[in-house]
DNA sequence: TAGATTGTTAATCGATTAACAATC
DNA sequence: TAGATTGTTAATCGATTAACAATC
């Protein structure tokens, strides 16, 4: 019954997000069935790719007809294990944790901060929104008492090391890791960066490429 | 006697920013050389693969010894271009909006962010740290009087698409998309995405593949 | 029916990894 | 010198893309 997850390759994990965004817009408009060949067109891939990836979630469509987007919606949130809701901790309520923790669109993805911490005791006691803020100290208490599966790094580079081994010693398995600094912990745990510097390297690199597109667009031209 | 960025693959430039963030650390600590077996150990990687990508930078080491850190610190921030500073503006200054302008690690990449415009009259005239909050309807005239490379976008899903199109419309040939939203826009345009949603299907995927993993183990201790 | 769309199998493409000679 | 490390060439691996029969 279950389609096994372990197969579906990153990249295809990566897109299914942005099938979910559309789809979930489709049926708010009152759209029933969605075709591939739509859904590429709509985000700029090829719709052989959609359809590979959709296979990933184990939906089959109709052919001249499409997908049906309720089945869809449901089995890409159901493969990305979203159905299933996860608390999370968050370390570091400086700006960026803050905008974290004040963020809405986490409880799409079954994610919750149920709190935050942090060094400086100013902020201790106070809300980020909903979420209250301790001290750096009673992560190890807190994280005894309530089951939290995911730890949430907002801390300055610096800290981000030490802060992670913290929440690992006290048994958190998976990092989501926002501070510009790669971590080296044991094999078990589960990182996954949101790094500003590649995703802006990235950027960069493309800007780069199109100018030199352009130049040898100009060159051609000169012949 | 540049190298040419167009041949340097996408998930090369991604890592980058590690070596170049370790490297500068190595650098502060008096260290002069670095192996690449140094590199890859610290990062995770395979010692191998931080060769290619050295490579890529068209810096060459010495057998035995390694590489001279601060040549490959200079190679790298030339080969991503972060040795030209860029401007610019940022569009929305809710919390995520602000944590961005406060961000301090921008110009590490050469980049700055000169000004900010929002649609909410309450914010006109504030500052973001150093960035001063203009009208988004100021937009235009901003664009026209300083020359701006790059659109950073943190305005609510909903507004993104509206917000990208005017951005292009002045003239904008790079976006650094926030918002959880995909962007149809001019093939010329460069829109890269810093999307929470896709960072975490993937660590979700991760989670999920760790689990399985772990059933998988014990299935085989029962045999 | 005709034609658009599906799902599958095979080919292509590109990045990672292995192998190994060169070298300090 | 011996051995660690480099750079290059070739093999492997995995994702994307193409081709095409099936089908509504």
């Amino acid at each position: 019954m279950d389609i096994p997850n372990r197969d579906i390759p990153i990249p295809t994990i990566k897109r299914l997000p942005s099938y979910l965004r559309l789809l979930k817009q489709y049926q708010e408009e009152g759209q029933k069935m969605v075709s591939a060949t739509t859904l590429a067109e709509e985000l700029g891939l090829k719709p052989i790719q959609v359809r590979k990836d959709i296979s990933c979630t184990g939906i089959e469509g109709r052919p001249k007809v499409g997908f049906t987007i309720s089945r869809l919606i449901d089995a890409i949130v159901h493969t990305l294990g979203w159905d299933n809701s996860t608390d999370a901790i968050l370390v570091g309520a400086g700006h960026l944790g803050s905008a974290l923790a004040r963020y809405e669109g986490f409880d799409t993805y079954g994610l919750k901060i149920v709190a935050a911490f942090d060094i400086d005791e100013v902020k201790w006691g106070a809300k980020l929104g909903e979420v209250p803020v301790y001290s750096i100290s009673d992560i190890s208490d807190y994280l005894k008492a309530h089951h939290v599966n995911i730890g949430v790094l907002a801390v300055p580079a610096m800290h981000a090391q030490e802060v992670a081994e913290l929440l690992v010693s006290c048994g958190i398995m998976a990092i989501w890791n926002f501070a510009p600094k790669d971590l080296k912990l044991p094999e078990r745990v589960v990182v996954q960066r949101t790094d500003l510097a590649t995703s802006f390297a990235v950027l960069s690199a493309k800007v780069k490429r199109k100018i030199s597109d352009e130049d040898l667009v100009s060159e051609v031209d000169e012949w």
